[in-house]
DNA sequence: CTCCTCTGGGAAAACGCTTTCAGAAAGCGC
DNA sequence: GCGCTTTCTGAAAGCGTTTTCCCAGAGGAG
């Protein structure tokens, strides 16, 4: 019957070498081009390689040299515009290197971010990249390098983005805290004196660090941020929504809000509409990251530019870059304003008002 | 001195084994569940394992049980929010089953994407999948089709999301011609008799697809479309607004245009903001795809719905479904009208007027 | 012509696991 | 007590490469 597979499945290496009339290990030599083989052997081989549709096996190949030429990409959600552009600048990378990207998504939860780390290691990969904010949960921050220590000690290397830096890797930084507080100043000068935030979870460090920056900025100004002023909501569109309709229901009249992430202040945007309220007119938005549609809303978005197809291309770089010295690598990326038409002057200008 | 490392870099399984008094066989049944290992040797061996830090060598395992959790992913470009929402879909099936995804971007270059098939063969995936429009050039196609041939010989499974059917695979299909058709009809019963059309890359299937099907539904009213009235752009924002450019310097005078693309609709929208066209009162506009951001731009934007994150959760079902029976299956997918603000009847009612 | 150094090729030993194949131990009916 | 299943365990044979290690032969020097 044609019930078993004549057919061997695979074409190897060792079918090669004999249609080629040579040994295993000549052939070896010859595709690899590792040792130098006779130019005839080396066209035999390259030859019965090709009409036999010979496919080396990776796992084999991985297996035998030790070596490796994948990484993995560890992000919160790749559907989300944040990451998909950083992870566009990784792949871009990968591709100039001949490197296969293995991608990750948490999808948020802290317990498969680490199960993702160990099936890596278990891949072997080159290097392991986590792209986003950690999970301020201490606990889990500790068993995540717990799980990355044995693979930097066995020569993987590691590198993050926009991670706070409890993890003694190789980082690519945005100046979280500086490009909130040039936000902050940017929006004093157009003359708001009452804000709010439309923040994320606190526990991530992302948050922390944007929230205490546009605080230092306001404090510039002398203007402090109350309480009351600060809400916290899911890093998602629908965070920034909810946000944004408890902050309207507190009704405490700010004439400028700050969402710490593009993607809430585009829920935001879609809230204030519901509820009639005019951007600018009526309040004036800012987000931060300038994903890549936010320029396209209308009004388009203020926000604070970060380069993030680049920031793939460098955590990729960095991780990969050979003189590991003792020390992790920072590479700081800054975040520029980008006024744009989401924000304006205030309506009623509160000369010395106080609340 | 210390130059060479004393301790062996990984902790394999036959250190596990001899720590837990068993034997390498014993051990791996342990840890694989496989066979029926007495209770406390089990035990013993996964706590030698857990002491360790025992992390399986993915390569060895894949090497000796010719099986495999990976899943090869290609797609054009992970940073387009329609291949970014597709993959996140992808992802999240992948995670429930325990699959790890390889990504690859082709940057829409041909030759990189038959070069990622075979990358993948390498790797032994246990399925391929293939997103977004294919090349028209027969013979990438056909260089494609080769690659794949074989890989499906052997066992592999692909499926593709949005691709035309020149491959004998498991499709995930929108409706691209039923959808374009209907929205086509949606917008003549808004009043709208002179159309013009964002086309893409005429060498690409979905694009044809769409145009076809806008075609018919205009042609259910009676209106046809002029050459003059097709430009075609490539499939990016930049594509769009060059496109929308030089339909603007044709000023051929359309009061509704069909960008095939939500992306190309996002370019489009903003070249005619540049230009002084206002969106629907000068013109009306409309997308396909539905990508996350569009519904928040001002206006909002109609376009025809396609349920991304499901389809890409579909194409990982559909090519790891076990009865892979003679012919391919295909799912079509329908594309569902959502008229939003960026189209409006005509400004002038153009009661019967013929140009 | 002999000795020595190179070059290039083949045999075989890893690489770290899974799985087959027996064999030992244990339970059971008679 | 004896044979017969049943369970488990261990030895060893792969899986498909790369990479030693070693040897044959070629070429040069003396």
């Amino acid at each position: 019957m044609s019930e078993r597979p004549s057919t061997p499945v695979h074409v190897t290496l060792d079918v090669v070498a004999r249609r080629a009339g040579v040994s295993l290990a000549t052939a070896s030599r010859a595709l690899n081009g590792t040792t130098r083989v006779r130019e005839d052997l080396r066209r035999r081989v390259r030859a019965a390689a090709d009409l036999l549709g010979y496919i080396p096996n990776a796992h084999a190949q991985a297996l035998a040299s030790a070596s490796n030429n994948t990484v993995g990409l560890i992000c919160h959600d790749v559907g989300d515009p944040y990451f998909a552009a950083i992870a566009g600048g990784v792949m871009r990378a990968a591709a100039e290197q001949d490197l296969l990207v293995m991608l990750a998504s948490t999808f948020r939860e802290p317990a498969r971010e680490i199960a993702y780390v160990s099936t890596l290691r278990a891949q072997r990969a080159r290097a392991i990249l986590l792209i986003g904010s950690g999970f301020q949960d201490r606990a889990w921050e500790r068993a995540l390098a717990a799980e990355l220590e044995p693979y930097l000690r066995a020569g993987g290397r590691v590198a993050v983005v926009s991670r706070h830096r409890t993890l003694r890797v190789d980082a690519v930084l945005p100046e979280n805290r500086a490009g909130a507080a040039a936000l902050a100043q940017a929006l004093l000068a157009l003359g708001h004196r009452e804000f709010a935030v439309l923040s994320g979870p606190p526990e991530l460090t992302t948050v922390t660090d944007r929230l205490a920056g546009f605080r230092e900025g306001l404090a510039q100004g002398g203007i402090t941020l109350g309480p009351d002023r600060v809400v916290h909501g899911a890093f998602t569109r629908e965070g920034g929504h909810a946000a944004a309709r408890e902050l309207l229901a507190r009704s405490t009249g700010p004439t400028c809000v700050f969402a710490v992430t593009d993607v809430m202040a585009v829920g935001a945007l879609a809230a204030f509409r519901e509820a009639g309220v005019q951007v600018p007119q009526d309040i004036s938005l800012a987000g931060f990251d300038d994903i890549p549609l936010v320029r396209e809303l209308t009004p388009p978005l203020t926000t604070v530019a970060l380069p993030l197809t680049a920031m793939g291309q460098e955590v990729i770089a960095l991780a990969l870059r050979e003189p590991r010295g003792p020390r992790s690598r920072v590479l700081r990326v800054g975040g520029e304003v980008v006024l744009r038409a989401s924000t304006a002057p205030p309506a009623t200008p509160l000369t010395g008002r106080t609340s």
